[in-house]
DNA sequence: TTGTTAGTTAGCAATAGTTGCAAAATAGAT
DNA sequence: ATCTATTTTGCAACTATTGCTAACTAACAA
């Protein structure tokens, strides 16, 4: 799933163009585990290719979301996430630092309603308190902000 | 929590003033098991309350969840939704109809992360899928969408 | 009843995040 | 090298929500 050859398939597979913006950006998420916005994939692929549009960041990470290849989570702290770990997984949101870490649910519980009259397809659980980096006791200080504006809660 | 001298106790506990705004919000959202939006609160407010204003609706819906009279609830649907169960339950989301319903967990998992380094202070869980009306074979037709703007995804 | 005033409301501008649209650019096929 | 269906971009528009502030009023006092 890494090789550029794969990923030129998959691409290819999709009728979708390999232009060097959907290799960049397909690039960048997956070096990355922090769950980046948007806007944080924005600035790391402007570094490499100054001039890429937002927009086309957009638009490309809906394109591989649709695809499959990303995950995309709302853990309700603004921004959508994006996450290249597409297995059954679930999150923790650290309300200190906005740390967003993977968590494996083990033993699955098994799904059903009261009724037995819902039909569940997707089931989002997200944890929120705070990560080994700003628990009261922690040694290290805070971890680095996850980059957002000053004016969000 | 019902009566009237219950709900003009706890807001002067919080030295908040009695106002008719209040007062309507705070009953309305009551009647209400939908877990409705800011606006479609405001939408009901105003069949009563001509001219209240959406800034009151959001600033009462604050406050409200501030005091512990209701629950904020994200279920990555757009708008924020209110729900006066303030028990410890969950949320499924019909993607056909956008009907949203308070699930019981009746056995709590043990919540841990494998490390034991996170301090989990609060855990979301939301279901998505089709409720009763929704499910292909229902007899009834898709419930009454979720009034909502015809945009929005 | 009438003041007084701290708390509240309403209106509007501003913000964050995201999408729609149309024109300019280009990957990939011929 | 040419062609054209996709893509990318820039920008306007949009949704949900908040900040600011002037006008208003509940609640208490006189």
């Amino acid at each position: 799933m890494r090789s550029p050859n794969e990923l030129a398939r998959k691409f290819r597979e999709k009728q979708l163009k390999l232009t060097p913006q959907r290799q960049l950006l397909f690039g960048l998420l997956h070096q990355n585990d922090s769950h980046p916005s948007a806007e944080n994939l924005f600035e790391a692929a402007s570094k490499q290719m100054p001039g890429i549009s937002l927009r086309t960041v957009y638009q490309t990470l809906g394109e591989l979301a649709e695809m499959g290849e990303l995950q995309m989570v709302d853990v309700g702290t603004g921004a959508k996430r994006f996450d290249p770990n597409i297995s059954d997984h679930h999150h923790f949101v650290c309300e200190s630092c906005g740390a967003i870490r993977d968590v494996e649910i083990a033993a699955k519980p098994k799904l059903r309603d009261g009724s037995g009259k819902f039909e569940i397809s997707q089931v989002g659980v997200v944890f929120h308190g705070r990560c080994e980096n700003c628990v009261p006791s922690a040694k290290r200080s805070p971890a680095q902000q996850v980059k957002q504006k000053a004016t969000k809660k």
